[in-house]
DNA sequence: AAATTATTAAACCAACCGGTTGCATAACGG
DNA sequence: CCGTTATGCAACCGGTTGGTTTAATAATTT
């Protein structure tokens, strides 16, 4: 996928697809923290997870400043701001309601036709929820 | 990364790493769609595009029914759920106040002492917020 | 029955990912 | 200086991804 120089969401995106890469993220909450630090925890080699660190400043999640021999790593989130901001824009779709709400309509469809009852959703192509009713 | 059989979290932000992934899901939480009908607008073969939306099942992010000869998707949100949860525990992150506060213990934190030119560009080091202060 | 439509499956490919090892470099502490 | 520490870099490797093409299957239409 060339991660590099692909749209930043993508890459965001690969790079919180790997459990090293999140743990790494998670500790930089923390605080500053160099690479041996950061690499030790992880079970794999010391270049390995210095890998991982670049893939993430890729993302622009991490940021390195080097003093001395060390490279300081820090957290950079506001790449996660936009996850968070694509993300939400589904939230709708997982509140528990609707998951109800799709369970009965496909209760009832399969073959209804005089249809009385006004909420009788007809169609079996089921829309999205769009609108976000205030009511109970 | 074997996507299969690796923690569903994994799977997810692999799915929504690539941006026809993304882009069916765009579609999908506008209501069902067939395999065809997603897979049309793709720049790319049927098989590629129906490999996807195996990602996407995959990532349990996608449903599918099948009515006949025809693939019915429907998006399953939850998982977002997931996503947006694990982004939210760095929100303070990315918010702006702390930016700002960071310049500003930059500025201030170095040698300070007497410093009466705010804008000496002294500083190096930046340590990562802990705290949220409430105050202004 | 034949043709069309919707989809899977299989084989193949180049590129990439995630890991390793080995060696080079640079900074710090005696 | 020398040894140690912190890191980079290049080469290599097996497995996966993301794409293709071709062929097969199955449901619908004519």
């Amino acid at each position: 996928m060339v991660i590099d120089r692909a749209p930043l969401l993508d890459r965001v995106f690969h790079a919180l697809a790997h459990p090293a890469r999140r743990s790494i993220i998670r500790r930089l909450a923390a605080g500053e923290q160099n690479l041996s630090e950061l690499a030790s925890p992880l079970k794999m080699s010391f270049p390995a997870a210095s890998k991982h660190v670049r893939v993430l400043e890729g993302a622009r999640l991490v940021r390195r400043r080097i003093s001395g021999r060390q490279h300081m790593c820090r957290l950079e989130a506001e790449p996660l701001k936009e996850v968070t901001q694509w993300t939400e824009q589904f939230r709708g779709h997982w509140e528990a309601r609707f998951q109800a709400l799709d369970a009965l309509l496909e209760e009832m469809q399969p073959q209804d036709a005089a249809v009385t009852n006004p909420s009788a959703p007809t169609p079996r192509r089921r829309s999205a929820p769009r609108i976000r009713r205030k009511t109970s």
